[in-house]
DNA sequence: AAAAATATTTAGGCTTACCTAAAAAATTGA
DNA sequence: TCAATTTTTTAGGTAAGCCTAAATATTTTT
């Protein structure tokens, strides 16, 4: 079993490796841990005597498969344990990330296992992201950027790419949220802002707003 | 807060408390954390030093109101997240304390009190221990041992005294849960076996499980 | 291509929570 | 009571995971 730490350091790793296709940097994962980048290297080296990673110094670090499994299986629960914050404990979405950071690290396969069931195999968590089945399966829904979308197309808002507590309110605040239909109005050529419809309303958005919302075209 | 240690060492004084009036021995506390009397004694400076304990040298330990209040916590959380696991997760009572002893550490007071609601505020747990309410409040329901009756009387099964899964699965294979009334038919002078009735059954029992079997006469 | 800037690693320290071995205190019992 | 036994504490060490400061690689700039 992976401790607390490692099993952080993996689930960053993998995060970041959606960006850096051709290794994590020490600087990146510092900054993603919070940490300094002499700690990395000290945990990198860890994790690689355990397989957990490929580092060779000055190079960055990737995940072996091993290690891929054990970030995925991270992923999973953090996001299942997600949905049984909002479906169940009445969580609203802005509130469960802290709590279910601690949560993914229980260690029970069958408690998994039954959370999964218990709240019906769900597909994705309440930010839109994709949750890994029990054998680490998972598809990345074909989203976008609302910042894509040109003057006068429009889309359905499916997940957010920030999901800070900040971010959420600010969604919240102004009537946004996962599965309403957003339709571009206007988009300023000078700061990339945008005047977008949601049902009733027009909304004025900064292009950072417009850079963290996934929408999927219909 | 306290760490993860920290809790178990409460958790540990707590329980041992009801037996040992006197302050908690070293020894006796390093057998209950599975650890050596120097750690133990390492660990209870610690306490001390951020008051949850009273301690002198060679004296015990005890918990201080904030220790208590701390412990009862983490109790509260235990037992409800064994709840949790039986009634919904379908868990087998024999299978829930590993996954509780994870669980009780997570922090959170918001997923606490909702976990709580999304119960029906048990007042038990699967093994008949009772539940600390918000405010760390609850009765020791008045209950006796099994081995305590004497021939002819009976009585309601209302708790273990034993949680282990070696003990919980010889109920189990006897038929044995908690709800069920308990006649004495008859009980051994020489080694304290008891023949007992429950339901249609006769089943002997040695000592040791009629010391470890909580009864509520009626 | 060399100097400057940046990134990374190494060296040495710290804290928590454990360990063994030895010393000291408390308890038991002859 | 005082010697033996048991309990507890102290001393010194270890590993994980972090830190700062210094050294070394790499990359960028001129």
């Amino acid at each position: 079993m992976f401790s607390l730490s490692e099993e952080n350091y993996l689930k960053a790793i993998f995060h970041l490796e959606t960006s850096y296709k051709s290794g994590v940097s020490t600087n990146a994962l510092a900054e993603e841990m919070q940490t300094k980048a002499s700690s990395v290297t000290d945990m990198v080296k860890r994790l690689s005597d355990k397989d957990l990673v490929n580092y060779k110094k000055y190079q960055g670090v990737k995940l072996s498969v091993a290690g891929k499994k054990a970030a995925i299986e991270v992923i999973r629960k953090h996001r299942l344990w997600e949905v049984f914050l909002v479906e169940k404990l009445g969580f609203n979405w802005d509130e469960v990330h802290e709590v279910a950071e601690q949560l993914e690290h229980i260690k029970s396969e069958k408690l998994t296992k039954e959370l999964d069931k218990f709240l019906e195999y769900p597909k994705k968590d309440p930010h839109g992201d994709p949750i890994p089945d029990a054998n680490g399966k998972f598809t990345v829904a074909d989203r976008i950027l609302l910042s894509a979308l040109k003057k006068g197309e429009s889309g359905m808002c499916v997940g957010v790419k920030d999901s800070s507590v900040e971010f959420l309110q600010y969604l919240d605040k102004n009537g946004i949220s996962l599965g309403k239909e957003i339709r571009v109005l206007e988009k300023e050529d000078f700061d990339q802002s945008m005047l977008i419809k949601m049902e009733k309303n027009e909304i004025r958005i900064s292009h950072q707003i417009s850079t963290n919302l996934f929408i999927k075209t219909l």
